[in-house]
DNA sequence: ACCTAAATCAGTAATGATTACTATTTTATT
DNA sequence: AATAAAATAGTAATCATTACTGATTTAGGT
C-alpha cells in the first residue's frame, strides 16, 4: 500500500465508493464534506497522479469534462447520450489487452466506452 | 450518399484520407489548403455534425484535445504516452456491441482504447 | 529530537480548446 | 424569381483544466 496523502486518500475513497464516474468537480464537492479547504487544483493533481498511476480510470464520453472511476479493471462503459449517465458492464473478454499484446504494444490501461442510448430513456 | 456542404465533405475526405487521428485544428490546417477562408467553427461545427451522424469517431485519449477518425468501424486505438501517437489495430470481435446488446442498450458507435508504449518507443 | 530537502498543499491567475453569437451567403422549395 | 431554412466566416465569450507561488507537511539522515 502506498503512502498517499490525506487529500489523496480521500479522493481514491470516494471514488471507489461510487459508480456514477464522477468529474473531476463533482469529486471536489464530495471531498470537500470532508476536508473543507482542500482546492481544486489539489483534487485535479491527485486525479491525475492516481490516473497515471493506473489505480483510477480517466474517462472522456464527450460530454465537456474529465469523468473518474475507481475501478481501473477492465469493464465496459455504457454512455446513454440522452440521460447523460454512464453505466458500468462486465466484459466476457478483454480484448483489448489481447489486441495490444498480438500489436507488440505494452498494454496499461484499456477503455470500453460504447455510445447509445439506454434502456430507460428508450421506454420513456 | 447525403448532400454535404463543400465545407463539410472536405472535411470528411480528409478524414478518410489519414490514419493519424488528427485534432480539429489538424483538420482545420488540411481543409485550409482547399478551403483557405474556412473558418475553424466551421470545421469544429462539420466534425461534431459527422460525429453525431456515427459518420466518423470522435475520441479523447486526455492529451488535451480531441481526435477524429475517418473510420468508424469498430477496432482499436492504442495510444502510446511516450510519442503520442494512436495507432490504429483490427479486432477480432466486437465486444462492445454484443456487451450493450446484452445490457439492452441500444449501441450506436463503440470506442475501444488502450493506454500503453508501442513497440517502436520500447526499443528506443 | 533536530535539520534539510523534497513533496504536497491552498489559493489564485492564466491558458487555450471549444462553443456561442451575428450578420452574411448559400441552398432548397414553391 | 421569391421566400424560408440551413450553413458559413469571423469574432467574442466560456469554462474546464493547468500553471504558478508562497506556505505547509513529510521523509530520511545525523
Amino acid at each position: 500500500m502506498k503512502n498517499y496523502s490525506r487529500q489523496r486518500e480521500t479522493i481514491l475513497q470516494i471514488l471507489r465508493s461510487t459508480d456514477t464516474h464522477p468529474s473531476a468537480s463533482a469529486v471536489y464537492n464530495e471531498v470537500r464534506k470532508v476536508i473543507p479547504n482542500i482546492s481544486l487544483g489539489t483534487v485535479y493533481r491527485n486525479l491525475a497522479a492516481l490516473s497515471d498511476e493506473g489505480v483510477i480510470l480517466s474517462l472522456s464520453v464527450g460530454d465537456g469534462y474529465e469523468h473518474f472511476d475507481g475501478n481501473s479493471a477492465p469493464h465496459a462503459h455504457l454512455h446513454c447520450k440522452c440521460c447523460g449517465k454512464i453505466y458500468d458492464a462486465p466484459l466476457k473478454q478483454d480484448i483489448l489487452s489481447e489486441t495490444a499484446k498480438e500489436n507488440d504494444f505494452s498494454s496499461e490501461t484499456t477503455v470500453y466506452i460504447v455510445y447509445g442510448v439506454c434502456s430507460k430513456c428508450k421506454s420513456d
